[in-house]
DNA sequence: CATGAATGAGCATTCATTCAT
DNA sequence: GATGAATGAATGCTCATTCAT
């Protein structure tokens, strides 16, 4: 990479590391771009070399940072040595609700935005070749299952929802039980649903 | 009632349904109160008489409708002679999806709001006496179904969050399979939950 | 007029009035509707309140001040007893170039905007009942002509063009003559043009 | 001209043309010189290379068109065996009309810009030797016409600020009538003009 | 109870121009 | 000569809310 893209991608991130902080702080609605462009140091225009509007560098932001949750779980899991496929799902699932719990401000941020059109283009276009695209890596966890599943798109997808509708008002608000109290019910519907997809 | 107060009920009923089109037809955020209010044909002020806010209105407005849509399942549930505790809440799952299916607006507009709290609180403080609390009628099909539960709490949160994530986008998009390739699979991880919670 | 709508009307002229000045004083576009507002003593969305954007303001501003300049010259007319309809038209024409050559901002301002339409709409709506109409008073002044004319529309037209247009640069720029040396030649040209129409 | 030099030449045409099709397609206000470039395919810093700002371009470009439409009209009088002085002038106008009413938008870029002071110029100054200067055709016209003028300037300006306000209107909108139903009315009176400064 | 004129803080976005490379 | 990343001033417009009538 030139001298001149480095730069330009260090701005790129400046700017996403400062709306994040922004967004987290004051919330989406309430965080202009001033804000983000003072904070970041660079001209009101410079925001719009890098991003369509507003709505755009939330978008790739919450790409960004979920890409990161998914990839650390993803590696805490190499440096296990789990063998079943339900295992090492819950395995993650339990890494990410960690993750989230952990920093309740990141999941209000991708909250209610976490599509599974996003899930499905792998959260990002992957910024780095070497980094594996999400969904490939589901995928591969499930060929070498030694399992064939019964659609298995919806069932991944019936998981996210449980797991991601589930967590978000328990983490935020404690409601109706804590998040200990849920995941042992979560984890066992989670199995459940698994093993009703194995063919 | 008295006429006043007939009065007052009137107007309040005409905002919240101008909102709910204008709401549905632009969305929240594009919907102003001048719109609400010229629509509705009543002065700017007035709106301030009966909402809080423009968030109140919302809320109101979605605590409504929801509440509409379940209380027509429950309706329609007595209609039937369905035995199995199970049975009846898949049906009445069914009945929700299918209104809401046949109404993606509405989706639209209750969709990332109807958290849990407001189901708790029965989706609205009763508006007539007589109309049965929604929880209380859960509470009720548990407590005839003759079974003992585990955390019922947490079993119905965990479906009621299944169910309308998994549909939000299914409905809308028809991502990642249709509705009616969903239904099977999701009511059979219904079950499933319902089972592992039986006592 | 009630009390209220005669607190709107003094607030619209104000702003116009102060639009006038500032329009003048450093052009349309260098004028913000901020340098307004704060001038005339509103509030920003009391402009908008009376204008729909900064174009409509400066429609209604050359309408208001065309209007005022056309209504004068008749007024003149009325006061002297010129018989020919040709030293009537004259007369007008007389007075306006009399008028914008004494108040060249103004003529900035109508300038390019003048246009046909404007002047078949009598310029304006009829602010006052008792005030004719523009437009009327010349098919008036044709009728008491006691010639019949060939396509008088077309008649006036022409003469309008060629009088507002000859009068930009000489009032503006004295190029290519002065506005004295003008005069006789463009007169006897207007004559002719109303003798060439009369049947 | 060396090679260098064309390829100036060049590059400024690429410009021209480009800001003349995007000028006419969007309009001049809502072009901007990102816009220019972009479709010129040169850098933003090149275009101030060969323009001073962006009311540069447009100067030079209606001087540009503005020159080639007239020095048409030219080329076909000159096809023409047209004796009479009046006649020459008219056919030129009509020629110039009829380019104009081909293409309305050149009209509306040039309309309200096509001032005295750039047709005094030549309407730009000779960019090619070989060209003549417009304003010695027409100084070259009245000479040969056999006539002696009185304030032949004040003649030509009047009938062109006749024709060119007249024409707007009727090309853009055929208010108040057709380009066909004006120019006979049009035509008789430049020559009632002419005539009327014959010695 | 109802009105609706007035408010004014707030914000996204554009774009001509420069200058280091 | 050519580039294009960076600038940052400038501005039109919205809209929830209030309060005098």
């Amino acid at each position: 990479m030139k001298k001149v893209e480095l730069n330009k991608k260090k701005k790129q991130d400046a700017l996403l590391n400062t709306a994040y902080q922004l967004f987290t702080e004051k919330g989406f609605q309430k965080t202009s771009i001033s804000d983000i462009v003072n904070e970041a140091g660079v001209a009101k225009g410079t925001f719009y070399l890098y991003f369509k509007d507003k709505l755009d560098i939330r978008y790739k932001l919450i790409a960004k940072k979920s890409a990161e949750v998914f990839k650390h779980a993803y590696q805490e899991l190499q440096k296990q040595s789990i063998d079943h496929f339900e295992d090492q799902l819950i395995f993650i699932v339990d890494q990410v609700i960690g993750a989230l719990n952990a920093n309740p401000t990141l999941l209000k941020l991708i909250s209610k935005h976490l599509s599974w059109g996003m899930f499905k283009n792998s959260l990002v276009e992957p910024i780095d070749d070497a980094q594996r695209n999400i969904y490939d890596i589901y995928m591969d966890l499930l060929k070498n299952s030694g399992h064939e599943f019964d659609h298995p798109e919806v069932m991944i997808y019936m998981i996210i929802e449980m797991v991601a509708g589930s967590c978000y008002n328990v983490i935020l608000t404690g409601e109706p039980v804590s998040v200990d109290e849920l995941k042992p019910y979560l984890y066992q519907s989670i199995r459940l649903i698994i093993q009703n997809h194995i063919l």
